[in-house]
DNA sequence: TTGACCGTTGACAACGCTTCCAAACTGCTT
DNA sequence: AAGCAGTTTGGAAGCGTTGTCAACGGTCAA
């Protein structure tokens, strides 16, 4: 009965069962091949180690090799289904190789003091980190961690690595869809404006317009703030104009604008179209259900940790991973523009 | 210029800068009380710590204590809102006691995996389990792994730490506000029967019909598995019946049933009144906003790592933590009944 | 027989911290 | 003048690994 069973086997343990040095037995569970290990005893340690159910104490392998495999991802809100849909990527990519994550939900204020918990007393080997507002406190205190990093959607200054979603690309697909379905007065409820987002997403709005000869018209883009709330106001700031289509930089800007068409009596798409950016599972659940260009927002968490691992294991990745937009998806939000 | 803070300082520099040896150090900075230090050496410790910026290295002293203070979360799914405000109360939760949470992504056949990993090669303290359905596989496992751990939302048999939210409660509460409104003929769109969870909501259902004397009548309870398209289906078929109101155990398969509705042309809540337990951003996003009564989650997420952090500490907890429904939310998805 | 060399193994010193124990020093009492 | 209690400090042994280095026995050429 393996009633010692309740503590830990130790690699001592191992070696002593197997009647062999610790240092044999760590050479060969850990499979160097630099120094060879006759057959014979190598499985005797293997059956001993398995014997005994054991497993190397990650803790003192790291103080060891001041590696702990873990990655640490700083994500500024963990209630948005963007930033889930990161960690979701993240963690994914991260154990295929053999990494844990650690989250840290980062308050506005306290980016020093979470960056350094993490990193300063070698809890992770390196960060993941997302922002909503590209803080140069944020570059600055990263840098001053020491610590490798890679940003999520975001491009700082310098060489830095990165992994960006082609928003602007995804901006310029979803209003050329609207253009082709006869729109000419197109709405743009647009992210934090002067954010590296918004700005992408606003110029990819702008290519479409101008490669179809559409002047642009500054009273036609509202700043909703990728929130409900202001995808609401904002679009009671249109409900005066002549718009017949918007664009929304992201669903839940677009929720909270069908909201406002809907308690103002009008109807989608008939007098007004409306497709957002970013994919996911509410837009089947809004009335009418949301036709949106994808965005592979998963994908950049786990492209976000490969680099990072990468970056550990010495190698050189490309700075900057930009992720094409995904494809339109056509639902019942928008229609052909009507008079 | 401190060019030599490119490697990190460590408790035996701050020594040899105060003048005094690493265990006074690290008693004075560890804030020992049980051997004193005399204040002059105390006070140059603290400035040469300061001044080099000094952090414990938490690997080293994981090692040395044996306590990681970290604790592993893991969850069936990560896109599912009610995990991602599970893990934004524990995280809170967990720095509030200067932990770290790991999170952990479990497939479902691979949780023995999981755990063990996180558990047994002690990267963790101890473990937060959600899990979708009740395996006694799980409950083996976690014992195998011969670690503290508290149940989310689930109760074991056996005097398991968990903790649970008051869902009869609720239920009871959402299907009394349909009866208020003079409903009669009231649909359950239940999870997965069998489950905890579904069976502690229909208990709720039952509990309310019974007390206001309406038969219980099983043609009208339909399994929709909290998923959207389950909730979709159930609505189907209940479109035939004679029902007028429908409680969801959950926002997304009433949002799977709300487009049910839409699709064969009825109107909610004139038609049918619909509510659904747990409240959440998209509860405000459909159509016609959907009448919740709110779930606790991220309080549930936040107390099961206080227990966690108390049992660790040697602190004998309560067993099971009931945690009660949160308030009748009314909005625009349910109406009086009409005939 | 000696020495070189090979494959194989053991010794041992870290990694950075905690903690028990003993040493050193102080000020007192007898 | 010696002993004693009390306070402040240093010494040292680990925690479970890894990795360098040397030792060992044996084979083989000289």
């Amino acid at each position: 009965m393996s009633k010692s069973s309740k503590q830990r086997a130790t690699l001592n343990d191992v070696a002593r069962l197997a009647g062999v040095d610790v240092s044999t037995a760590s050479r060969v569970l850990r499979g160097d091949t630099a120094q060879r290990v006759g057959k014979e005893t190598k499985d005797r340690i293997h059956k001993s180690a398995k014997e005994l159910e054991y497993l190397p104490n990650s803790v003192a392998r790291a103080l060891r090799t001041s590696k702990t495999y873990t990655l640490g991802i700083v994500v500024p809100q963990l209630d948005n289904p963007v930033f889930s849909a990161v960690i979701r990527g993240a963690e994914r990519a991260a154990v295929a190789k053999g990494y844990s994550l650690l989250i840290s939900h980062r308050e506005p204020g306290e980016t020093a003091t979470t960056i350094a918990n993490l990193s300063k007393r070698s809890r992770v080997d390196g960060l993941l980190v997302a922002s909503l507002d590209e803080d140069e406190v944020l570059r600055t205190d990263l840098e001053a961690a020491n610590v490798p990093y890679v940003l999520l959607n975001r491009q700082l200054p310098g060489a830095y690595y990165a992994v960006v979603l082609k928003s602007r690309e995804a901006a310029k697909r979803a209003t050329d869809y609207l253009i082709s379905l006869g729109h000419r007065r197109i709405a743009h409820l647009s992210g934090r404006l002067g954010g590296f987002n918004a700005n992408e997403r606003l110029k990819g709005y702008c290519d479409a317009l101008r490669e179809a000869g559409i002047d642009y018209d500054s009273s036609l883009v509202e700043e909703a703030g990728y929130t409900f709330e202001g995808g609401k106001s904002a679009m009671l700031d249109l409900l005066g104009g002549d718009a017949t289509a918007v664009m929304a930089a992201t669903m839940v800007s677009a929720a909270g604008a069908m909201v406002a068409l809907h308690e103002a009596g009008r109807q989608i798409p008939e007098d007004m179209s409306i497709i957002a950016l970013h994919d996911g599972a509410i837009a089947e659940m809004l009335y009418p259900a949301l036709s949106t260009v994808g965005m592979p927002t998963e994908e950049m968490g786990s492209v976000a940790a490969a680099i990072l691992i990468q970056l550990l294991a010495g190698e050189q990745p490309e700075a900057v991973a930009a992720l094409p937009a995904g494809p339109l998806i056509v639902r019942a939000s928008t229609g052909p523009m009507t008079i």
